[in-house]
DNA sequence: TGGAGTTACGAAAACGTTTCTGAATATTTG
DNA sequence: CAAATATTCAGAAACGTTTTCGTAACTCCA
C-alpha cells in the first residue's frame, strides 16, 4: 500500500501507463474489459493517484486557501466549518492560514498560497485596509472577500447587509416600545461597522428617534473592550432603555460589566446584539441578536470564488445577504406607560 | 507577476535554469556575483517558486493534514489555531478537514490526504474506534492522535492526563468541604471518558467518599444532552452538594437546565467542569473547571508528528500533559457545619 | 608552462501524472 | 473483397522544479 504508481499498475496489468490513466479517468477511448481488468488491479494494489503530479499537468491543485485572522474566533470557526463542507462538496480542499489580523502576515500568506498554486483564496480580511494592501496579489489569484463589505471595489465579496441589519434591529426595539436606544461600539474603521452605524442612524431618523452614542467610537470588537467601555458607561446616568451593540462580542462585554454592577438585563435595559455567534445562544447568555447567515455566507463565498476560478473572464461579483432577527431573552417590551 | 517560471528567469538572466535553482537554494556551487544578479532578476520579475513542482522532486509537500470532527467546536477550533501556528513556524501548512464524527468520512479523508501526499496527519479522532478503523492507513502515513488517550496502542498520541485531572477535581471539591459529589456524564465509550471516570472513582476511594453517578452513563457530550440529562436529574431529590461534569459542554447543559428550574449555582450546588473551552470563561457562565492546556497540546502534537516525519524509523511516542484547575465562580466552599 | 585540483556552470534525468500523436488492429461499406 | 473508417492502445511530450553528472575554465604549484 505504499508508493504504488501508475507504472506499477501498468506493469502488473500488462498495458502501458497511459492506458491505466485512461481507465481511471473514464476516457471513452478504451474497451470495457481492459478498463475493468485495470480497475481490478488498481484495487488489488491499493493504488491511490498522486494528486501532486496530477496538479502539475492539470495546472489546478483543487486547493483553496482560507486566510482568516484566527480560527479560534467563534464567528470564523463557524464560517471555516461551512466553507470546508462546501468546498469539499465541490471537490476542493482548503489550506487554513491564520493571519493574526496582521497585514504583513496576510501578504506573506498570499505569496505562500500563490506559490502553492491554490486555485483561489477565501479571505476573511484583517480589515478594510486589506483590499489596498493586497492589491498587487489580487490580480494574480481569484479571491473572494467575506464578511467585509467592499462597496464599490473591483473585487468579489460576500457579506451580510449590515445597514439593513442595523435598521431592522432598531425597528424591532421600537416595536417593543423603546424610544431611547443607545448604539454601542465602533462606528468607523471597517465598512462593516460604518454600515451598521449608518443603518442605525437612518432607522432612528425614520422613526423619529434621537440617535445616541457612547463616547468612544473607536473601540475594538473584543469582549474585553466591550466590558471596559460598558463599565465607563454604567458609571454615568442612563438615558436609554435599550442598547444596540455593534457586535455580539461587544454585547458579551456589556453583559459582564452589568453582572458585576448588579444591573439586570433585560429588566434594567434591553440588549440587542449583531452576528449571532455560537456564544449568544448559550444558557444564561440568551442574547437577542441580528443573525449573519453563516452557512449561506460560506456557501455563497465558495460558489462565487469557484465561478471565478472556472471562468477566467468572469469578473467580480458582489453578493449581499439578508440578516434576520433571532429573539432570545435579552430584550423585553416596555410597559405602555413608557411607550 | 503571473506564471513566471524558473526558465523565464534563466532566460532573462542569461544562464541555465539549473543555475537559477542553485542561486535560490543557496547552493555553494555558484559565484557570488551571478547569484546576486539572478536574485535581482527574480525580484524584478516577481518570481515565486512553484511549490507543487518542488514537492514532486523533493518527495515532500510540507503539508500536514488536520482531520477533526468539526472546527466549529470551540475545543477543536482553539486547537486548530495553535496547530496552524506551530506548523507554520516549522515551515508547514495545514489542510483542514472536518470528518463530522463519521468513521467512513474519516477513512475517506485519510485516503484523500495520502493522495495529496501530505507529510503527516494530525488527527482529533471521532472516537476510540478510529484507531482500529484507520489501522491500514496508519502504516502508510505518519500520524499523531490528539486528545484521545490511546493507552498501549502502537501509535503516537498526545493527550492530557484525564485520570489525574478528574482526581484533582475531586480533591478540590473535597477541600471546599464537599462530601457528596455526583459524577455527571459518560463513563465509557472513549478512553478519555473512561479515564476521567476512573480518576473520579479513585479519588473518592482515597478520600473516603461514596461515588455517585447519574443513571444514564452513555450520554453524548453535547450541550443538549447535558441539558436533557440534567432535567431528569433535577426532577429527583438531591443527595449531593456538588456536580463534577465530565466535560464543559455537559456543564453548560446543566447550567441551562438549572436556569430553567430556578436552581442556583453555586448556591444550591457547586459545579465543576472539564476542558476549559472558551465558553467557560464568559460572563454569567464563569465555570470553574479542569483545563486542558490547548496550546501545549497543539505544540507537542506538531512536534512529535514532525519527529516521525523527519525520521522514518522514529517509532511512536506517547505524551501525556498535566491538566490544571482554573477557579471561577461555579464552586463554593461549604459552611463548616456541613463539612 | 603543463598537469593536477578546484570552481562555476550547462545538460539531462527524475518526480507521477495527463494528453496528444500515431499506428495497429478491427469493423464497416461500396 | 478491397478500401475507408473506427476502435484501441503504445509512445512521447509536457508540467516546473532539484540534483547528478560532465566539462570547460580557472587556480595553483613545480
Amino acid at each position: 500500500m505504499k508508493n504504488v504508481t501508475i507504472k506499477d499498475v501498468a506493469k502488473a496489468a500488462g498495458v502501458s501507463y497511459s492506458t491505466v490513466s485512461r481507465a481511471l479517468s473514464g476516457s471513452p477511448e478504451i474497451s470495457t474489459d481492459t478498463r475493468e481488468r485495470i480497475l481490478q488491479v488498481c484495487k488489488e494494489m491499493h493504488y491511490t493517484a498522486n494528486t501532486v503530479a496530477r496538479s502539475m499537468v492539470m495546472r489546478s491543485t483543487k486547493l483553496l486557501g482560507l486566510i482568516l485572522t484566527g480560527v479560534n474566533n467563534p464567528f470564523m470557526s463557524e464560517l471555516a466549518y461551512h466553507i470546508d463542507r462546501q468546498a469539499r462538496a465541490r471537490g476542493y480542499n482548503i489550506i487554513l492560514c491564520n493571519s493574526g489580523r496582521d497585514l504583513d502576515q496576510e501578504k506573506e500568506l498570499f505569496e505562500l498560497m500563490i506559490g502553492r498554486q491554490v486555485d483561489g483564496i477565501v479571505l476573511l480580511p484583517s480589515g478594510p485596509e486589506s483590499y489596498e494592501s493586497l492589491h498587487p496579489y489580487l490580480e494574480c489569484i481569484p479571491t473572494v472577500f467575506v464578511g467585509e463589505n467592499l462597496r464599490d471595489a473591483q473585487e468579489s465579496y460576500v457579506s451580510v447587509d449590515n445597514y439593513r441589519g442595523a435598521y431592522i434591529g432598531v425597528e424591532y426595539l421600537h416595536r417593543l416600545g423603546h424610544r431611547n436606544i443607545l448604539y454601542f461600539g465602533r462606528r468607523r474603521g471597517s465598512t462593516t461597522h460604518q454600515l451598521r452605524a449608518e443603518g442605525y442612524a437612518a432607522a432612528c431618523q425614520d422613526l423619529g428617534l434621537e440617535p445616541q452614542y457612547c463616547n468612544n467610537t473607536f473601540s475594538s470588537t473584543s469582549i474585553k473592550y466591550g466590558y471596559q467601555l460598558a463599565k465607563q458607561l454604567f458609571a454615568q446616568e442612563r438615558h436609554y432603555t435599550a442598547i444596540f451593540a455593534a457586535t455580539d462580542t461587544n454585547a458579551l462585554g456589556i453583559l459582564q460589566a452589568a453582572e458585576e454592577m448588579n444591573i439586570r438585563i433585560p429588566e434594567d435595559f434591553s440588549l440587542l446584539g449583531f452576528d449571532n455567534i455560537q456564544y449568544s445562544s448559550l444558557p444564561r447568555i440568551e442574547l437577542t441578536t441580528i443573525e449573519q447567515p453563516m452557512k449561506m455566507l460560506a456557501s455563497v463565498a465558495v460558489d462565487s470564488l469557484l465561478e471565478k476560478v472556472q471562468n477566467e473572464l468572469a469578473g467580480y461579483s458582489h453578493r449581499v445577504l439578508m440578516p434576520t432577527l433571532v429573539e432570545r431573552s435579552s430584550c423585553r417590551a416596555l410597559p405602555r406607560a413608557e411607550g
